[in-house]
DNA sequence: AAACAACTCACCCTTTTTGGGGTAAAAGCG
DNA sequence: CGCTTTTACCCCAAAAAGGGTGAGTTGTTT
């Protein structure tokens, strides 16, 4: 038993055959409708509240602004509407900046079709529909370097400056005298070879040591 | 053309009837071997060596050592095995500890059957299996909070003060004056109602501010 | 035009924090 | 038994943090 209305999809891409592929594609199935169509994402944003989308699927690579630039534009329009970036590029600084800025899923062009709809069920479902390749580095992006200098202590420590505390709170929080956390920072600069707060966390951040 | 030996898979999982599910179901494909089963994490990790996984299927919830604390010691002793979490538990906290440990996947157990066999080919595919929710969480966990009280300048000054940086090294990166820097920390403060820095990270971090 | 928000800079003040130097006693572990 | 780790103390000077007050410059909105 079908009652709910098909969801509406607008598609933001420049390359005409890769568009219209997408709109003839999702038109086959009636659970989707393309309520608009656009290949520059500032024609996009200037009628997304006319179009009412439940999902835009978003290329980065446009005229004039960019796609990234184009999510937080859209979701203020219309912040129920999921944004779901399809792409070539599998670089990571694209995609973590991509979801930062609110996309709900990351897809890479080289996709077979069917997963396309797919995603778009996914996304129904609540969830976040990923490439293979962005799926691991967004999982990886939370995996800490075990090979670190640092003792656990050290770390410890490390991981409690970054968060802003001083020495004194950081001592409070550990049980041990301000002295203690002088000494392991101390150390903490000598292993990581740097002189100051803001560059020892610079570095065990690039380190994934924290 | 198939010239791979089957990949070799450990189990840990304290429940006897889904652990005997999960061998039965693994072993019907040929691509994949059960080098061994386990109840309880301790074994696991004492035959890890010999097993030489290439991937370790772990509960969350064991008796004794649980699977999360299981997992930096599976990967210490063999670190090309790919830990992938099976569990009931849909649970942040839970999700971010296991992946900062080192895990590949995160799966719950009311997936269908053949979701499991789906997962071990995108683990080797170089993806991350999830299951839908997880997905989301995950993604989610990058944007940030719209409905911010600050200003665009003020999050881009917490920003750089969130990673440690003085003062003086801010105004430097903003091209601004150190006292400008001082002004916009103070309104910062009175917006987020905190007086210190730490104070002041911890509530944008918690409201994803930054 | 007036009001407002945002960004900018200045100068005052005090207290806290930081980083560098050295030293060394316990505790834990192979 | 040595080794590393963790703990703690001393001194010192420079830097940073925070709080107060005021004020000029943009824009935008009313």
């Amino acid at each position: 038993m079908k009652i709910q209305s098909p969801k509406r999809i607008i598609i933001v891409e420049d390359d005409n055959i890769i568009r219209n592929a997408f709109v003839t594609l999702i038109q086959q199935n009636s659970d989707y409708t393309v309520a608009n169509a656009y290949s520059n994402a500032e024609a996009a944003i200037k009628n997304v509240k006319d179009d009412a989308p439940d999902i835009c699927l978003m290329d980065i690579e446009l005229p004039g602004m960019n796609g990234i630039e184009a999510i937080p534009k859209i979701k203020a329009l219309s912040p129920y509407t999921q944004v779901v970036v399809i792409t070539v590029y599998e670089n990571d600084d694209l995609v973590f900046k991509a979801l930062c800025e609110g996309a709900s899923g990351y897809l890479t062009k080289n996709m077979p079709p069917q997963k396309l709809i797919d995603s778009l069920k996914e996304l129904e479902n609540g969830g976040a529909p990923m490439s293979t390749n962005i799926a691991r580095m967004v999982v990886s992006s939370f995996h800490k370097n075990r090979q670190s200098p640092l003792t656990a202590r050290e770390l410890e420590v490390l991981e409690l400056l970054s968060s802003g505390k001083s020495y004194s709170t950081i001592a409070d929080q550990l049980f041990v005298d301000k002295e203690t956390v002088k000494s392991h920072i101390k150390n903490i600069y000598l292993k990581l070879e740097v002189h100051s707060k803001a560059e020892a966390i610079e570095k065990a951040k690039k380190s994934k040591y924290i």
